[in-house]
RNA sequence: UUGAUGACAG
């Protein structure tokens, strides 16, 4: 069963999602990896029906969804139409234990951040019992998207007071800074990763700084930067 | 064996 699961994985991933769900129904038993891993092959490939069928499907054979399950549900559920489904899937397990998984919570978070929802994911993220360095950066990443670059910034300092932020921390909050057009706040941010936190910038971050300084015509300084990144350039 | 956060290229 195990070689099944992860034949089903292989297919998934290789984007071959017939071979998947061929494998999968020829399989002789299926527990509830093998569901996970389907629904979340067709989570990825944006096949919310069919993620909805399965998901109907094993509860129909008797198996309880886990915590794997619900974060593929919920990345279904990403759609603006599809708000109104995240909140019935939040609702299943709203008095349940998987409402204080830190990853479900997670996943909340950006299901709803990503259907435009700010205050729901605000919400579902104060609610979490524990938020990690994950949360954090999904929860700052919602108001990113929706171009709430200083709502951003002001949660980023929040975080900082609590852990600290992490490589993908910085891509989002530096992104965020890009498309207001922020490049003293980005530069201090920037600085920061190697002044205050001793991490290494990573190409990422300065290419988040060239496409800032480039986005305002700042070319000579952009094409500066992009001279003297110290690491291998993509 | 399945799992949550990522900008540019777009």
């Amino acid at each position: 069963i195990v070689l099944g699961n992860a034949l089903v994985n292989m297919y998934g991933k290789c984007e071959c999602l017939d071979d998947a769900w061929e494998v999968f129904w020829r399989l002789t038993e299926r527990d509830v990896v093998s569901w996970n891993t389907l629904i979340s092959v067709c989570a990825h490939l944006e096949r919310r029906d069919q993620v909805w069928q399965l998901f109907e499907q094993m509860r129909l054979e008797g198996l309880l969804p886990d915590r794997f399950t619900f974060v593929s549900i919920l990345d279904a559920c990403i759609t603006q139409a599809a708000l109104v489904k995240g909140k019935m899937v939040h609702d299943c397990f709203l008095s349940s234990a998987f409402n204080m998984d830190v990853m479900v919570g997670t996943a909340l978070v950006t299901m709803y951040g990503k259907c435009g929802s700010l205050k729901d994911a605000e919400r579902a993220f104060e609610n979490m019992p524990r938020q990690n360095s994950v949360s954090w950066n999904a929860f700052i990443g919602a108001f990113a998207q929706y171009g709430e670059a200083k709502q951003a910034i002001h949660h980023f300092k929040r975080m900082k007071q609590k852990l600290d932020p992490d490589k993908v921390t910085f891509t989002i909050v530096l992104n965020s800074c890009s498309h207001a057009g922020l490049v003293d706040e980005g530069w201090d941010i920037f600085s920061s990763i190697s002044q205050v936190y001793g991490m290494v910038p990573a190409v990422d971050h300065y290419a988040c700084m060239i496409d800032l300084l480039g986005r305002l015509g700042r070319l000579a300084e952009a094409e500066d930067l992009l001279c003297n990144v110290p690491c291998e350039r993509n």
